[in-house]
DNA sequence: AGGTTGACCTGGACGC
DNA sequence: TGCGTCCAGGTCAACC
């Protein structure tokens, strides 16, 4: 489900509710592709610790708890479907919860994911987590430029690639490649030094106009209150197929590539 | 080694 | 209403 701008809104959304909280007890479900480390491992790690701070790194959410002197860091990746909410007690409990942090005032953090692709982990200590790849909201252009410019591989597929740049997916690559004016098929190092600085560029501004709204909410996202986003009025290519592109009027299509979805316009993007 | 493909899951939308 | 098919924002193992 969740790419950077949605994880971003997530990750703030449940800091400010439960830093400086204590998890007084963990409940979690039977399903253990769920947890990448352990479950009991995990419950038994998260079990009286206070929480320090929640915050993104790529598209996983870092939650850093204190016992004692020690510190340690608790994983979430939201696959497709996850969703990380700050609930009162007594709402109802959704269908595919898997974890439940409950706190110390009764409130729970709860870990919900019907289609499962999400995974819950614990960092192992001393080695702060920093993702797979370089973050898009501070990478400098010449370093962007250094990671896409030897891919013989089409830009989009490079775009999805965690390892290069960690924190854009399918919705954010169409968008900033059709701001950029780039085809989708292109191969990464046929992009000019011009081309790429302005897909960073692009990059950029649809990363962060889409955190000024919350994030896109296309079916199931909501943030850790269960509000929507806004960014999917925002759209120019993403799931607008054969629907007229806003700058030419063309239908936009829409292909698969790198076995995703893939949106643009033949027009403008060349 | 780098690039590509299919498998992993459930549920919602749509067509008959 | 009900069944079948297709589609979905992400990764990762297994292949070329």
């Amino acid at each position: 489900m969740p790419e950077l701008p949605e994880v971003e809104t997530i990750a703030a959304g449940v800091h400010a509710r439960v830093h400086g909280a204590r998890i007084a007890r963990v409940w979690h479900s039977e399903k253990p592709q769920t947890f990448k480390s352990p479950a009991e491992e995990i419950a038994r790690a998260l079990t009286g610790v206070l929480i320090s701070s929640v915050r993104r790194v790529g598209k996983t959410i870092v939650m850093t708890v204190e016992r004692k002197k020690s510190s340690t860091e608790f994983l979430i990746h939201l696959g497709m479907t996850g969703r990380l909410l700050v609930s009162a007690p007594d709402v109802p409990l959704a269908t595919h919860t898997h974890m439940i942090l409950t706190l110390d005032d009764g409130r729970q953090i709860r870990f919900v994911d019907p289609r499962r692709f999400g995974r819950l982990s614990l960092q192992p200590a001393d080695t702060p987590y920093t993702g797979p790849g370089s973050e898009p909201l501070t990478i400098s252009q010449s370093d962007f430029s250094a990671l896409f410019h030897p891919r013989h591989t089409p830009i989009k597929a490079a775009l999805l690639n965690q390892s290069l740049l960690h924190g854009v997916g399918n919705i954010y690559a169409d968008e900033a490649l059709f701001r950029s004016s780039v085809r989708p098929t292109r191969l990464a190092a046929s992009l000019t030094r011009i081309e790429l600085t302005c897909l960073r560029t692009s990059l950029l501004d649809v990363l962060r106009q889409a955190i000024q709204l919350g994030g896109s909410s296309v079916s199931d996202y909501v943030d850790a209150d269960g509000a929507r986003g806004f960014f999917q009025l925002e759209h120019r290519v993403y799931q607008r197929t054969n629907q007229p592109c806003l700058v030419c009027k063309s239908p936009i299509r829409r292909i698969v590539l790198a076995g995703r979805s893939t949106h643009f316009c033949s027009h403008c993007q060349k």
